[in-house]
DNA sequence: CTAGATATCCAAAACGTTTTGCACAACCGG
DNA sequence: CCGGTTGTGCAAAACGTTTTGGATATCTAG
């Protein structure tokens, strides 16, 4: 140990904070007459109070939340479960639920799972040992779907943007994400657009599907469907192989989020295309970058902060009540945002 | 009601989960025994060992997490108070502290504050009210800096990323922003770049003041000073103005953070100016729109991740056994990214 | 003066664990 | 046969609150 720390690190170990108990010896009442004069659950002699608030001041007394929690039965605080908070969309989310718990009077547990089942598990063990009050689930890893139906009719449970199939009998909130694939496609058409190669992720995650069904829907025009994962990388690659094999002959691209939108634009960069001279890009998801870019991306802003703040608002209205919440869906509203990169198509 | 809702709402509040109690009556031993099978503390009979495991699975007994911190006198939960989860620095950071936590099984609460001094101290009463254990504090509003002082010596507090002078006697982790600015300095010289303007944040804030201290000395040549705001548009009117004063002498900015220089990004854009041929830029965060944008953004890659992983980490060092922690200083590295918006000095 | 209302406070139980001291039996070596 | 060890399990206390049913004293109205 380096002797400049040695003041510094003598210090002590926590000292026993001041109970209820002590209180009340220091102003000659019980605990309950402390209690009492705290919480206001019933009157006091207004001397007797003054007497007791003076020492609760004086000792510094907070009362011990977690006796408090135990014999209530329940703790004010939840859970947010999602696989990645450095991902905007969930940081987002988790805003707006964080908002929403703060109002209620509740904490928000973080539970970051990088889609890990272990520790998924972990989290959702906190549930069960009712160390949360209930718990908010966004879009976790497929195998804990089924460990996570048995806990949903018995513990308050609210899905935030589902993406997995057969969560039913659930509370949900999510975006409309196939009013948003409409809007996209309403709008290429209105530019004259005919042709678009339209990039999915896997088609295992619902809300993908549902945007490429509201575009194919709204577009009228033909479409080329690729299947990509949501990533960057796999926008650049998909682009880029259509490049290569010189079969891209569409006046438009519609990516299936955001982040395949910039690979895309990238491929195209790279061959010497305009855009949105030569071709037109949307995205969805409207993160930062998009309105950064260059050129700025037309894209479809997702709520993903009422998504959080609806999801659990809607979860705390049952979970203060000590309810389960029944089956209910909540969609939210989504919004075009058109930007530089989508233009009127090239005359042929 | 709606009539179809009647079914789902008759939903009844939760039933009471099995205790302790009712899991050593249904296997005829007392909840002494239960408790040393399941925690091992103590070797129990083989039989009655596994009697009681059978009872626990068929019960569904999980033990209240709730009664075991009150006993225990800790809850295995922390928290982390930033002002801005949607910020990707903060989003970044609040992963390293996840991380960090729940490696050595801690729960993290996410205190999220907008910078609202009401809800900073709310959230600090969580740690008066011992609901959590400590509390890692990144850069919160400057009124509740008094009130922290005064907890600092009592509960376990660290703090990442300070910003805010005048918080010694603490233990804090932050990155090396002088040692960022230095390399800015030298990159931007040895382009030959001998005139430079430099867009600083408000001098409040020690990050910033130590990112341009290092610029100034590494670059050793001209250096013009602006202050912003960290915001994107005090980037682009403080570059807005001085080109419409025709007062831009210089070849290179060097941006406080990257927001800042996509503000001066869209200023020289609008004015016709290349980046980065006719002028480079530089901005220092590394933010995910950095590398998304064109061009590519040269900027200081700041460890987030790593600022909230090792505060955590040294906060629950201490926090674990039960110490309040000594003052002490984890500086982490920073690294330049050199991507496309900077290049050598144009010929004058 | 008395029956009932009111004001004030307290004791005890309850929330669900873990911990610790002890009791009892069985076994061991001498 | 005896002192000591080992194995096994229980009772009771403790963690720090809130809640509830009284108890006691004082007041009010008739």
């Amino acid at each position: 140990m380096r002797p400049e720390q040695y003041g510094a690190a003598r210090q002590s170990p926590v000292r026993r904070p001041a109970s209820i108990k002590d209180v009340a010896a220091a102003a000659g009442v019980s605990p309950t007459t402390v209690s009492h004069v705290l919480s206001g659950n019933r009157p006091v002699n207004e001397d007797t109070a003054a007497r007791v608030r003076s020492v609760v001041n004086r000792l510094g007394y907070v009362p011990a939340s977690l006796a408090r929690s135990l014999q209530a039965g329940s703790t004010s605080v939840i859970g947010l479960l999602i696989p990645d908070i450095s991902n905007t969309f969930f940081a987002e989310l988790a805003k707006g639920a964080e908002d929403a718990a703060h109002d209620l009077g509740y904490g928000l547990i973080l539970c970051n799972t990088e889609f890990d089942a272990d520790r998924e598990d972990r989290y959702l063990g906190m549930i069960r040992s009712r160390f949360i009050d209930g718990m908010v689930y966004a879009s976790g890893s497929p195998p804990s779907r089924r460990r996570l139906e048995a806990l949903m009719g018995k513990f308050p449970i609210a899905l935030a943007d589902e993406e997995v199939e057969g969560l039913e009998g659930a509370l949900i909130a999510s975006a409309d994400h196939e009013a948003g694939g409409r809007l996209v496609g309403a709008h290429l058409r209105e530019l004259g657009h005919r042709r678009a190669l339209m990039l999915t992720g896997p088609r295992a995650l619902k809300s993908g599907v549902a945007r490429a069904g509201g575009f194919v829907q709204a577009f009228k025009g033909e479409v080329v469907e690729r299947v990509g994962d949501f990533k960057e990388a796999s926008g650049y690659r998909l682009v880029a192989e259509l490049l290569k094999e010189g079969r891209l002959d569409c006046t438009a691209v519609f990516a299936g989020n955001d982040l395949m939108a910039f690979g895309a634009l990238e491929a195209l960069w790279e061959a010497g295309l305009s855009v949105p001279g030569d071709i037109s890009v949307a995205g969805f998801d409207d993160i930062r970058a998009a309105s950064l870019a260059h050129p700025p991306l037309t894209t479809v802003h997702q709520p993903a902060y009422d998504v959080g703040r609806t999801a659990t608002a809607q979860l705390l209205q049952y979970v203060s009540r000590g309810e389960v919440p029944p089956a209910s869906r909540h969609t939210l509203p989504v919004e075009l945002k058109v930007r530089g990169s989508t233009a009127p198509a090239a005359a042929r």
